[in-house]
RNA sequence: GCCCUUGUAGCUCAGUUGGCAGAGCACAUCCAUGGUAAGGAUGAGGUCAUCGGUUCGAUUCCGAUCGAGGGCUCCA
């Protein structure tokens, strides 16, 4: 018989916690649930755990499963669980928590866990050859930072070996990708711990992608109906207390400069600055929508252990936009942002697109009407279905303000990553006293949506490299061409060749050091070059390029200005391929 | 912040069971007439993260500090 992967892994957490309760006698244990591609189980225990010691649980895993062992379904009352159980503290308290009736436990050999179940019926129905031990790593009990510090031990699981093998192989990949070691190989950005962690320098290369990614999104917003604004970095703590980011969001922000006396904060978010832009003047509903882009760099506390790479960090600039509009425009805004987000992802190569709603958040912390809520949700839902999109709904996940739509796009290997976000506000228009006058001469509050397509530039490129593996399409390659002569004595018809690359507008130029050509070739395809242009007696005398592109293919030698037509049209049509 | 791991040349990493430190790549100089993923030689480069302790002697052992990596939602 078989049964579900989460059962499976699920009654593995069992054998493995069997296994180090009998390889650390002491040992008392939390919980352990089945996660994505796996399971882990908390445990306090007498003495540390090394990662070394690994191999000996799962060894003991492997015996127990052999032994073929039942797993047997008790129920039980409250009390005689709390007596079972009565040497096991978090169990114990894990206990106190459920409601009066029948508890069940499970027991396979000398092994008795509380647990809602599921099981398999026998070790016998797990196999040996299906997961693998991840890591130690610690763990707060019951999440809870200020509750003991327990141990965590991480499994991969899955109900074949090969499933098992293939989640391996992606992670494998996953760590060839990283987008720390890409920056460095590539010379892209770096972090300086001395100088501050979480902030990223943006090297030359990765300055021409920022560049060429920053001109094509402003150029699709002016295309698409947005302005640009550019706002201040720092704001006075008016400001703050207004919008209520003092109140609701002051752990993200850095303490304030004191300047003539008052306090001034680093910006961690841009929509204040665009609600005093907005407050500027008078607005009829003739100018709405209105929508206002900027690329704003704002900053925020992360705190040391969360950070990482370009994929979380302490100071990144937003593609960020805030479009205010009429009650009656949403519906339509909402989908036009939509629209425009799978533009742009599907510009980029993302072809797997998946939308996540999120509603309002229990309990009463969160503003606005019920029923603006509700109207909110339905025109987020609307706009997704008019996209065709998939979607999940993420009951209860939205922020205190307003309700949300995250897209994540899959990557190369699998993986998901959340870009952009199209978040309802119904807190600042409020609490700024934003009017729109309408048609009837009176003055009404407008609806105000936050989106960001990409998220960050930061997080972005990160993301994209991980996807890309650094092979960026030519429209974002930093490099998109190099000249290759054979030999020293095509160096200067090399240079020539560079130079009206160059002149032509492409990012190119020759390798004129004396290293040998299959070396240059070497490091251009290591630096994921898109084009190699080898030049030698033949291309000088017959004033062409032999073309070799960075996938291994070799095109039809070529003049130079064949060349550069192509890779126009290429970077033109914004082409994934080459 | 907390738990585990970790910190040796610009990069990737050896190594020293305590006796003044090594390789490859990258860099510099020289040699090399070379056709699609590394030609050769020589050289320069490190207060072995920082501070303190133990010791005749510490990069190595111990402690603290700072940084980095993995984790801290997944509910019996």
């Amino acid at each position: 018989m078989s049964f579900p992967v989460e059962t499976v892994r699920h009654s593995l957490s069992h054998v493995m916690a069997e296994a180090v309760v009998k390889l650390y006698p002491g040992a008392k244990v939390a919980i352990g649930p089945a996660i994505d591609d796996g399971f882990y189980y908390d445990f306090d225990l007498p003495s540390p755990i090394q990662p070394d010691d690994l191999p000996a649980v799962e060894k003991e895993m492997r015996r127990i499963i052999s032994a073929n062992v039942p797993f047997k379904r008790v129920e039980v009352s409250k009390a005689e669980a709390r007596d079972l159980f009565k040497d096991e503290p978090y169990k114990l308290e894990l206990i106190d928590g459920l409601d009066d009736g029948t508890i069940t436990v499970y027991e396979q050999g000398a092994f008795r866990d509380l647990c809602r179940g599921p099981h398999v019926d026998s070790t016998r129905d797990l196999r040996p050859d299906c997961f693998k031990l991840r890591a130690v790593a610690g763990a707060y009990w019951r999440g809870d930072e200020k509750r003991p510090m327990l141990t965590r031990i991480y499994a991969y699981a899955f109900a074949s070996k090969a499933e098992l093998e293939a989640h391996l192989k992606m992670l494998e990949e996953a760590e060839k990708r990283d987008n720390r070691k890409l920056g460095k190989e590539l010379d892209l950005f770096s972090t300086h711990e001395e100088a501050g962690a979480g902030l990223v320098y943006w090297h030359p290369k990765g300055g021409r992608f920022r560049v060429e990614l920053e001109n094509w999104w402003r150029d699709e917003h002016y295309k698409n109906g947005y302005e640009i604004l550019f706002t201040p970095h720092i704001g006075k703590s008016w400001l703050w207390e207004t919008s209520g980011h003092l109140g609701f969001y002051k752990e993200g922000m850095y303490s304030p400069m004191e300047i003539d006396e008052d306090d001034y904060y680093i910006k961690p978010m841009n929509c204040p600055f665009h609600m005093m832009i907005y407050k500027n003047g008078v607005h009829s509903y003739r100018e709405l929508p209105m929508r206002w882009a900027e690329l704003g760099t704002v900053y925020r506390y992360e705190r040391s252990g969360t950070l990482h790479g370009l994929m979380r960090v302490r100071g990144f600039t937003q593609d960020d936009a805030h479009i205010i509009c009429t009650p009656e425009q949403i519906e339509d805004e909402i989908a036009e942002v939509l629209r425009f987000s799978l533009h742009m992802h599907k510009t980029l190569g993302f072809k797997d697109i998946k939308a996540y709603l999120a509603t309002r958040p229990a309990g009463d912390g969160a503003v606005g009407a019920p029923e603006m809520w509700d109207k909110a949700l339905e025109s987020l839902r609307k706009a997704v279905d008019a996209q065709g999109l998939a979607y999940e709904m993420d009951e209860g996940g939205g922020a205190f303000y307003g309700p949300k739509i995250d897209l994540k796009v899959k990557d190369a290997i699998g993986r998901e990553w959340q870009l952009t976000t199209i978040q309802f506000d119904f807190n600042e228009p409020e609490r700024f006293d934003l009017t729109y006058v309408d048609a009837d001469g009176q003055k009404k509050r407008p609806y105000m949506v936050h989106r960001a397509l990409l998220g960050s530039i930061e997080r972005f490129f990160g993301v994209y490299l991980e996807h890309t593996a650094g092979a960026f399409p030519i429209w974002l390659a930093p490099e998109q061409a190099v000249v290759i002569p054979v030999g020293p004595d095509f160096a200067d018809y090399a240079a020539e060749v560079a130079a009206e690359l160059k002149k032509a507008g492409l990012r190119a130029s020759a390798m004129l050091s004396d290293e040998r050509m299959n070396a240059k070739i070497r490091d251009a395809q290591k630096q994921k070059v898109p084009y190699m242009l080898v030049v030698g007696a033949k291309e000088r005398d017959e004033g062409v390029v032999a073309v070799r592109v960075r996938d291994g293919r070799q095109l039809p030698a070529m003049p130079a200005s064949e060349f550069v037509g192509m890779v126009r049209g290429l970077v033109e049509a914004r082409s994934l391929e080459l």
